[in-house]
DNA sequence: CGCTACTTTCAGAAACTTGTGAAGTTAAGG
DNA sequence: CCTTAACTTCACAAGTTTCTGAAAGTAGCG
């Protein structure tokens, strides 16, 4: 709604978007912060904001950001980029970055997958329970590889689409 | 580890693995009672505990079990069963129907291409910003699909591999 | 129809999380 | 090298979540 009419971004309308969306990412888990920030990176214009600029549109402390940041860092979901010949910070987000990470949640299923084998070993494979996670198990280890396929339609998809490879 | 000579469930196995299992959920987003209980029906040997089992095994309260058990009923984890000639209740995991359940984050991804619609829209669809908008939106819609796709190969793979149908 | 076994709801105490301000660290530029 | 802009770390206060005990609700069974 209210599409703008031309140059000039509605900052009003960009923390609408920006809080309803992070609301979202909250709900399937994420932290506020981290979520606020990564929500306002991904509706920029650049697709790049300063710690500064982070801090001011979404009235937070330094801290925060940092905080934040660091987190979606870790996650693979933005990179930071020093800005050249200043101390001054950029977090950016990638299209294809973000989402490919959003689906490496690799490391969750590795963990989950873990724990399920150490479960069937020590609850014993023929027990009906032992039954049951080995088989859950089994559905983890096929996703592994389906994941891995659905990313790779989707590349060819989008590409076959847009003819895109690399919206900023 | 420790496979189980014969018939007795290790209690301290069992527990090890349900607090170990349950921690992976709640990194991964769960609330920690919601993911202990569900931990806890899917290394019971029927499948299936009863409120006071739950409560004795966990060491919580019935309040806190009766808690738990609406969230996970409320995501289709689990499902209730009254014990016939009794107001004693069951609670139910049936390998199927949870990691069905879990792939069905559906109303998740709903909720997530809403507000991306919502987004693209009002910072209109040929800024930058809404352009990545869109493009994430496309990428949820395309999951949305392959989603079923994946879960149906994963039946016909199911079935070929144990013959299964029905592990209670 | 009331008793009792069970489950649910609710208010509040305890534990945990989250964001802040202030102090500490790093490195650009004079 | 010193100054200073910028980021990071840390202790703590505010806010939120989570679990409990107690009271209320529900439904089998005599």
């Amino acid at each position: 709604m209210t599409e703008p009419s031309a140059e000039g971004r509605d900052p009003e309308a960009v923390s609408k978007f920006v809080e309803s969306f992070a609301a979202q990412l909250v709900e399937a888990g994420m932290q506020r912060m981290p979520a606020r920030v990564f929500a306002a990176l991904l509706s920029s214009d650049p697709g790049s904001l300063t710690s500064a600029e982070l801090g001011e549109q979404l009235q937070v402390s330094p801290a925060a950001v940092s905080g934040a940041v660091r987190y979606l860092a870790q996650q693979h979901m933005v990179s930071r980029e020093r800005e050249p010949g200043s101390r001054r910070e950029r977090y950016r987000v990638s299209s294809n970055q973000w989402y490919e990470a959003l689906t490496n949640r690799d490391a969750v299923l590795k963990r989950w997958e873990h724990a399920l084998r150490e479960g069937v070993d020590s609850l014993g494979a023929r027990s009906p329970a032992g039954r049951r996670l080995a088989e859950t198990l089994a559905f983890f280890e096929f996703l592994d590889g389906e994941i891995a396929k659905v990313m790779e339609r989707w590349r060819v998809h989008r590409e076959q689409q847009y003819g895109a490879d690399g919206v900023a």
